[in-house]
DNA sequence: GAGAATTTGTTTGATCCCCAAACAATCTCC
DNA sequence: GGAGATTGTTTGGGGATCAAACAAATTCTC
């Protein structure tokens, strides 16, 4: 009769999964998310990484279309559509009408819009060296360099 | 004069992206997502990572509550609650009475769970494959374990 | 042992992400 | 000029997520 065969707080069993890297990659952008979230809400700041991609996107892009946009993100354009409401309702982001075509918008950044984002990619400096903190620089240029080629596929 | 500055279908400026951490992992999760869901697809199952993850769990910790569930999910546990009730209605999984602690469920797959679960498990070792196909075996072990890193933060 | 405090699973409510289909406006191509 | 394609939007339908409230059950406290 030894204690029960239930540990009390033991670690699950996980099986195979650690084994596998979906998972392991799958739990490293969970981290990575929640660090970022934290991060600019430390910070009183409100942005998703998604969001953080979209600003840069359309502030190297200047006047890039909502089509354009959506293909550059992956994502359909009719889930981009709240998405841009949502930005340009906090000022960030402006929907110009292309002069050279009327069925397309012409994206770009607020002047307070360029501004928040130079204020966002500090935050993001701060939260990528956090969650490397562990990784040499050796290590961040291999793990970027495997990260791309399980993109690439 | 030279072409117009605006090349026709050329890739996107992304920035300082590239070179964030957060932004590839973010990338490489969203294509193996993808693999994974097109696999499945194409085999006639239906399952998401997270679905599958949750039925490792259930296998290998019989008799789990939803809450010991949820913690190693890292989810919420009323998020879990339509999770199990799909994954009961496909007959997979049960919800069983603690014998010991009338609050809890006693998790655990059915017979037909655990023969889906070995289907399922097939599919995902072939997926893995698929989305390492770039990679070397030692290559995978350097990845996983520099993932396992940037998760433990 | 009785009552208070905690834990568990569930429901409800609020955001959010995602896609597909349909639609009007606009452009392109013959 | 008219047919067909493209663009942004709306609507509808899944899900994922959390927070708050609740009943049932257990554990703690006196």
């Amino acid at each position: 009769m030894g204690r029960p065969p239930v540990k009390p707080s033991a670690a699950l069993d996980r099986g195979l999964l650690p084994s596998l890297l979906g998972y392991v990659l799958r739990r490293a952008q969970s981290a990575v998310f929640d660090d970022f979230a934290n991060t600019f809400a430390k910070a009183g700041e409100a942005l998703t990484p998604g969001e953080f991609g979209l600003l840069v996107l359309v502030d190297r892009n200047a006047g890039l279309s909502q089509m354009a946009l959506a293909r550059a993100l992956g994502i359909d354009r009719s889930t981009l559509v709240p998405i841009l409401d949502r930005l340009q309702e906090r000022g960030l982001l402006m929907r110009h009408r292309s002069p050279t075509d009327g069925r397309t918008h012409a994206l770009a950044l607020t002047p307070a819009g360029e501004k928040a984002l130079a204020r966002f990619a500090r935050l993001v400096r701060a939260h990528e060296k956090r969650i490397a903190s562990q990784l040499s620089a050796a290590e961040i240029r291999i793990l970027i360099d495997l990260l791309e080629k399980v993109h690439t596929g």
